[in-house]
DNA sequence: AACCTAAGAATTGTCGACAACTTATGACTT
DNA sequence: AAGTCATAAGTTGTCGACAATTCTTAGGTT
């Protein structure tokens, strides 16, 4: 009985969790916190030995990796975590401006009033870590205003492209290729002004706003990467 | 010996297939192609004693079908073809407006001339082709312009993104909820200016024309879905 | 020494069987 | 009759073994 969550009847509280799922999660969270690293080979049997698990799961978790493009399987070679290059680094950062741009536009015409105000009384609470410089809280600080305003988009197709793939993928970049978080103090006044836009319902703007605060992030990597 | 193509000593001409390749590609098929209908269950055994091969196969199949969003499975429950909605048709055209507009640009920019004088002459083709009006043709090389674009972007993340992802999803969509292909003589036109503006490097131009191209087939689609 | 060849080791792909879970069936209670 | 519960049947998740492929290494040839 592995599965204790159940209401007395109905559906059951939580989804139901194989031991696929969780060896996807660590092997996740090792990947995009730089603790397997960029490059790395994946051995199908040294896993399974290191997790207490089938070669079958380690499989199952291999094949969710690369869907979020984490990693890369060749046919009878094996997989290795991608290698990162800074162009590719770029690239997705173009790719994000594109995407959390026009979720920026899609939150100012579609979120809920409710949504709007918690995510200023968030940017109320981010004030705060501004002064104080609590530079971790201020990386989830940051992940956590762009997850919501992609959230507020409202398309289903956007958030799931967002939030299964290409945030990991930025993670990792980043750890691996030794960025620190995002720039703390000017990006804190953006987030400030792209809020405010939606807050007016002012599609157009949030949608600017938010793809110029993405391409200040862009050249600030572009800058730390080629002195 | 089933691996034929190899040169005499280095790499191979061919990646290896596994059977699992083989019947990825035939259900995706199958699925963009509506012989497996939307909603529809993906049974392990079923599928096994159908392609002959071991339900590990099919479970390797399916996942990489969930890669490509064309599939959802819940543990111990199972996997289905995704079940379609206008609205969720109309979401996938608003992310292709950002993505292929941000491809345009891209490829206004990036573009190597060949590649601008192959768009230019395969536009001279289709030009017969709407004269004859051969809409199949058609509909092959509506995507085949789009693709090229893409591809032209150099952007890597964006080609897999689209070629991989959403562009299957979209041809699903059209076939499941009887979409003809896209508007033909209009669209074509559309096509013209926007091959123009890449030809000219105007990479500002060429986002906006693609964009609103993209929007007007969005339209034309919500006009055929809600009358 | 450099290069090709061939056996051996190691890794991945595929398979069938069993375990765990979900759903369907039917008896039992109120 | 409706609902609950237990059992049975069917499906998915996991496992270990074998087959197929790739990588390694030792040997021989020029």
């Amino acid at each position: 009985m592995t599965q204790l969550a159940k209401k007395s009847k109905g559906t059951p509280v939580v989804e139901a969790v194989t031991s696929a799922d969780k060896t996807f999660i660590t092997l996740r969270t090792d990947i995009v916190e730089g603790r397997i690293l960029a490059g790395a080979k994946l051995s199908e049997a040294e896993l399974s030995t290191k997790y207490g698990v089938s070669r079958a799961v380690i499989r199952e978790a291999i094949s969710r990796l690369m869907a979020c493009h984490l990693v890369e399987r060749k046919a009878n070679v094996g997989a290795r975590v991608v290698t990162l290059s800074p162009e590719g680094l770029i690239e997705l950062y173009q790719v994000r401006e594109s995407l959390e741009g026009m979720a920026a536009r899609l939150a100012a015409q579609n979120m809920t009033s409710e949504q709007i105000t918690d995510l200023q009384s968030l940017l109320d609470v981010h004030a705060q870590g501004v002064k104080d410089s609590q530079s971790y809280y201020q990386e989830a600080g940051d992940v956590d205003f762009h997850y919501r305003i992609i959230i507020g988009s409202h398309n289903s197709q956007l958030i799931t492209l967002l939030t299964e793939g290409i945030y990991h993928l930025v993670r990792m970049y980043r750890v691996q290729l030794g960025m620190a978080g995002p720039r703390v103090t000017t990006a804190f006044a953006e987030h400030q002004h792209i809020a405010q836009a939606i807050a007016n319902r002012d599609a157009e703007l949030a949608e600017i706003l938010m793809r110029r605060h993405i391409t200040y992030s862009r050249q600030n990597i572009e800058h730390k990467l080629k002195p």
